[in-house]
DNA sequence: CGCTTATGTTGACGGTGTCAACATAGGTCG
DNA sequence: CGACCTATGTTGACACCGTCAACATAAGCG
């Protein structure tokens, strides 16, 4: 079935990995516009149908990109999170590794919030989930007493609060200062009845 | 056919003006895919090139589109805002309406926040601010005796939580729970030292 | 070996945003 | 009033895009 990795040298080598990396090399260098699907044979060096024996059509391929994104996305937060021994500084830390992830990457990081607003994302989703499980834990034990309800709007909130700021500061709408942000994720109160 | 309605008194009418009702109204039905020049240029009744003789590109159109969409956004939280005479539920109240605006015009508040990363953005931001300065003299009425620093903490705490919120509920990755969204955005706690 | 299948290429189609050249309506001024 | 002038709208073309059908080649397998 091939699910993921398979082994190299075939006809070309791997190229679906090379398609990957080219258009993810790509995303790092051209911020401004969105990359195409042309523009992405076009730097590995292969015709514009060949993507289509790799991929159904651009927005797999993109969906590809975003599921890449994500995982990276989780492992920065589960790295930063891992450094911090407790609870209430891990839990920043994760938020701060988001943050930084969008910065860094933020044509990677717009790919993968605005070009799958409609279901599927399959792969996403799934790396997704290492993120989100990753958050209800540390929210789980940042409020041990707290009912599953408050937990979950904790969850919401902290999610949104990162997200939010991270998509308002690569819009250009609130400055990229390093202390304001840092203050923002940092002095997040969790709901407390 | 199916041009829209007014005629004016001009050479085909106020053509701008039709455009951006055009292009509203198409963004209204397509929630999906968004929408190119020639649709809303197709939709008024005139030529695709008939639009550069009051946009210098499509980037333009959609500013103006934006800019609307800004306009209308501020409309609904100083509405809400207007409606509650006190402090903390005005302010609760023009959170909620931020989010009830971005359910009920998906693909507006998505052209709005995603299609000006880039600079420009003038009108938007003139729209814009005065959402922005609603939201800051709420924080200053609701904390008067925090320092400076803390109420700017705050305004960016709130805006991200709620437009975070927004975006996430649009990206299917939060549940539309309407419950869920207004305890998120109700219990949100301001920064006490 | 030859067959089958996976992979990649060429060429085309309809679509897009945009430009240059042309046409026309409306106001201005002799 | 009629002639110009500019604002506005149209036609046709260009380059590019995503995608499909037809063809070519390489790899594995009987």
């Amino acid at each position: 079935m091939a699910t993921r990795d398979e082994k190299a040298t075939y006809h070309h080598g791997d190229l679906r990995r090379a398609l990957i990396d080219s258009a993810l090399h790509l995303l790092e260098a051209r911020e401004d516009a969105d990359i195409g699907l042309r523009d992405v044979a076009r730097q590995t060096g292969v015709s514009a149908t060949a993507v289509y024996r790799h991929f159904p059509d651009k927005a797999a391929l993109y969906a590809a990109l975003a599921a890449e994104g994500f995982e990276r996305l989780a492992d920065a937060q589960l790295a930063a999170a891992g450094r911090e021994p407790e609870g209430r500084t891990a839990f920043r830390a994760s938020g701060q590794a988001y943050l930084r992830f969008a910065l860094a990457n933020p044509a990677l990081f717009r790919l993968m919030t605005s070009h799958m607003h409609r279901d599927g994302s399959a792969g996403a989703l799934a790396a997704d989930n290492r993120a989100a499980r990753l958050l209800r834990e540390q929210v789980a034990r940042l409020m041990p007493a707290a009912s599953e309800a408050e937990r979950a709007v904790t969850v919401v909130q902290a999610w949104a609060l990162v997200h939010g700021l991270a998509v308002l500061m690569l819009g250009g709408r609130i400055p990229p200062d390093a202390a304001l942000i840092e203050a923002a994720v940092n002095e997040f109160r969790p709901w407390r009845h």
